[in-house]
DNA sequence: TATCCGTGGCT
DNA sequence: TAGCCAAGGAT
């Protein structure tokens, strides 16, 4: 019952174990929902340094939304999830324009803004504003499907459903944020997904996984999906000690990234097909392809890429662009004043040692 | 409901 | 080592 989920117990708890982290030194909406955004699917660890240079260079919500869209993707280049940061920007100027630059205090006004959804707009509503609103993240599913020992995959409605319930009904009424903090502080501590640590759980005489000893069986996870490895062909495109490089499109993959041209390798292609065609494709350009400079593996969450990096030069004409997203010629030195994607930095080094 | 969307740390 | 996992949202 509710003593299962009790939140005396858990606050009591938070208060004395709670780890100090940056966005806990404030009380700025602003700031809390920066570190929220930041902290979606991502570990704190992870989030400190780039929260700590966002807040720094862009202190308010005007700030950031004053901000070109290049120099804030350039500082949340390596945090990943990148539609994540084109959200967040178009969110802070509809606070900028529609909202007088005040982060909206009520779930209704809230919840509307890109980037926000059913979790965040609990957490920074509870969080900032002291709105009794109960958040739903990978921690409190796994807390209380132990506390409640719930079968049944964990994103079945049935199951989405009965965690929603049991925390709707168990957060705290006078200390929503910190009952939704400590929720999730004591996922992230103590009941881990490998070895949780019951010893020093606060409500462990009420869980069920812990009875039965079954603390790991849950949640349960659907059935997993093989991830395909696609062969990628790279060209590094010299011409008076510059580099070619391209920006992606707005939406999608890596949206915004620059990065250097080529494609995937098709089934029964050549690297240097594959070269050919996407250049012809992106940039109206029939490259001479040379040496492999390179080669590096990335994953992602639905498939992994082997990248192949060739130089390679053009001859008549000049790469255009054909798909109107833009193009430019770089020295190696300006490879880190833009953003790229990880897979591609992982090439710097060779392709640094190739041009030598 | 299922899939897409990154990256780094951990075991 | 290879897979699992993390303070999810959009479509």
């Amino acid at each position: 019952m509710t003593d299962i989920l009790d939140a005396g117990l858990l606050l009591s708890w938070y208060d004395t174990h709670k780890r100090i982290l940056p966005w806990r030194q404030t009380r700025d909406p602003y700031r809390i929902w920066l570190s929220e955004v930041m902290l979606q699917q991502t570990q704190v660890a992870t989030v400190i340094p780039y929260y700590n240079r966002f807040t720094d260079a862009f202190p308010d919500a005007t700030a950031l939304a004053d901000a070109q869209d290049d120099r804030v993707l350039k500082m949340w280049e390596g945090l990943g999830y990148y539609n994540r940061c084109h959200n967040l920007l178009k969110a802070m100027r509809k606070v900028r324009d529609e909202h007088g630059g005040r982060v909206p205090d009520t779930p209704e006004a809230f919840s509307g803004l890109p980037g926000v959804g059913p979790y965040t707009c609990a957490a920074v509503q509870s969080i900032a504003f002291g709105h009794s609103l109960a958040a739903v993240d990978g921690n409190v599913n796994r807390v209380v499907t132990r506390l409640f020992a719930l079968d049944g995959v964990v994103t079945s409605a049935g199951v989405k459903r009965a965690i929603q319930d049991a925390v709707d009904s168990a957060v705290s009424e006078t200390r929503p944020g910190d009952f939704n903090q400590a929720m999730m502080e004591l996922g992230a501590t103590v009941c881990t997904p490998r070895r949780p640590d019951c010893s020093r759980c606060p409500l462990r005489s009420g869980c069920k996984a812990r009875a039965l000893g079954r603390q790991e069986a849950f949640p349960v996870k659907g059935a997993k999906k093989a991830v395909p490895l696609y062969p990628v062909a790279l060209a590094v495109v010299v011409k008076d000690g510059k580099i070619l490089v391209q920006k992606r499109p707005a939406k999608g993959h890596l949206a915004g990234m620059w990065e250097f041209p080529g494609g995937r390798v098709l089934t029964g292609e050549t690297h240097e097909d594959a070269l050919g065609r996407c250049l012809m494709d992106e940039l109206g350009v029939v490259p001479a392809v040379g040496k492999l400079v390179g080669s590096v593996t990335h994953a992602y969450s639905h498939f992994r890429v082997q990248l192949y990096l060739y130089l390679a030069e053009v001859g008549g004409g000049s790469p255009t662009s054909k798909k109107g997203q833009p193009v430019d010629w770089i020295t190696t030195e300006d490879l880190n004043r833009l953003a790229f994607p990880t897979a591609n930095r992982k090439l710097f080094p060779l392709l640094v040692e190739a041009l030598g």
